[in-house]
DNA sequence: AGAATAGTGTCTATTAGACAGTATATT
DNA sequence: AATATACTGTCTAATAGACACTATTCT
């Protein structure tokens, strides 16, 4: 039995961000090359130590994380799972908690960070047992999606229904039938349009109606 | 920048267990009184320590303190989240990994352990975040069981269609059509027959026909 | 026979999928 | 008019829900 006020040798505790985005229609992941040792170098998930000092929460530890190894502030993130065991990483015990998030395609632009965007179906072997919290994120995007409009968060904040679709269908990996597609979203009352319409121009095409999501996450009971 | 080899005082890391299961028809969580401070005393959920040199991973350490403490072994657990902040223990910045558990009717009798069990739907007051988290576990319960086999894990291993049907429907809390339901699970595949019948014996009744769940745990695409 | 639960059949309403058709812009 | 995408309508198949019916045991 535990007399009062025993401790244990405490783990490292970690947050690595699984973040996912759409570049040249490809589903990828966000690395950053290691600035430290294990591994120095290497590209690895976004993370970093938990700040006892400074961070109020692990999602606390997420927001500066972010904001400070990718420029990023006020995207869409939510844990994934922990990680946690004897030989994930060599120094020590060690827990990851994971997160997953999304990033509309071109938010990355601009910021001078050197994150490399690597095809999730390529990311080839990483440090630690990143390969698998990678897994995990696509497993959870993959089955949330279909469930959810968090697939909606790869999108800028405005876009049409046709972006929309091709979306589900980037993160689902299967066609969708349009007509179905929209009568789904239709019924389910998720989205609000936003008043003015894309025009195409190369070639000719009908201009588009806009939609904007109706709350930033909505998790339904039916199947897109 | 952080310095290679730079570290950050580390939080206190547990694991805490949601243990559910179902007495006299409710479901109910066992909780165990806290043997050291802080809420020494108080009916708490059932954990303990990570032990960085005992324990390979934590899913070691749950069942190390399942056993130790509920003197359980070889159930059914998944991680549910991970609740980490510098509020929720006054000792020091704290890290839970939280695993939801299910145990048939009767798998806690015998022992003599202090367990107590509470229903979820009057559970009170709890020390830390400990609402929080079995909150987090009823909304899994809840919303995983639709969609898999995980509510039959509060049976034991061999039970009959009824008593399959009662356990969804105490889980989701609706009343289910008995011929849909039979069809639902008959489509899908989950179970094999198990030699041997039922024979209820208060009055008189038709003996059942015995069933078991064919893999551990299915997730299917349906909802039941 | 009567009670009690086990298990089946069937009708109808809802939802999904396929696919063709119409609409509206630009060149 | 031709083209390209936006958007709608409709038919059919699959699934869900309601509900009544039959089956088998013991007393």
């Amino acid at each position: 039995m535990l007399m009062a006020g025993a401790e244990f040798a405490r783990p490292i505790v970690t947050v690595d961000i699984v973040l996912l985005t759409l570049h040249e229609g490809r589903l990828c992941v966000a690395l950053l090359p290691r600035s430290a040792e294990p591994f120095a170098g290497v590209p690895a998930l976004i993370g970093g130590y938990l700040h006892t000092d400074e961070d109020a929460d692990a999602e606390a530890a997420v927001r500066r994380i972010l904001k400070a190894k990718a420029g990023l502030e006020g995207i869409f993130f939510e844990q994934l799972g922990t990680f946690a065991s004897a030989r994930r990483d060599p120094r020590d015990w060690s827990v990851s908690i994971a997160y997953f998030a999304l990033v509309p395609r071109g938010a990355l632009e601009g910021g001078a960070s050197p994150l490399e965007l690597r095809p999730v179906d390529a990311v080839g072997e990483m440090p630690f047992d990143h390969n698998e919290i990678i897994i995990a994120a696509l497993e959870r995007l993959r089955g949330k999606g279909a469930y959810s409009t968090i697939p909606a968060r790869l999108l800028p904040e405005v876009f049409t229904m046709s972006e929309l679709q091709a979306i589900y269908e980037t993160v689902m990996g299967e066609r969708l039938d349009q007509s179905a597609f929209r009568r789904k979203i239709n019924d389910l009352d998720l989205l609000e349009v936003v008043e003015g319409e894309k025009r195409q121009t190369e070639r000719a095409r009908r201009p588009t109606t806009l939609y904007r999501l109706k709350t930033p996450v909505a998790v339904f009971d039916r199947r897109i």
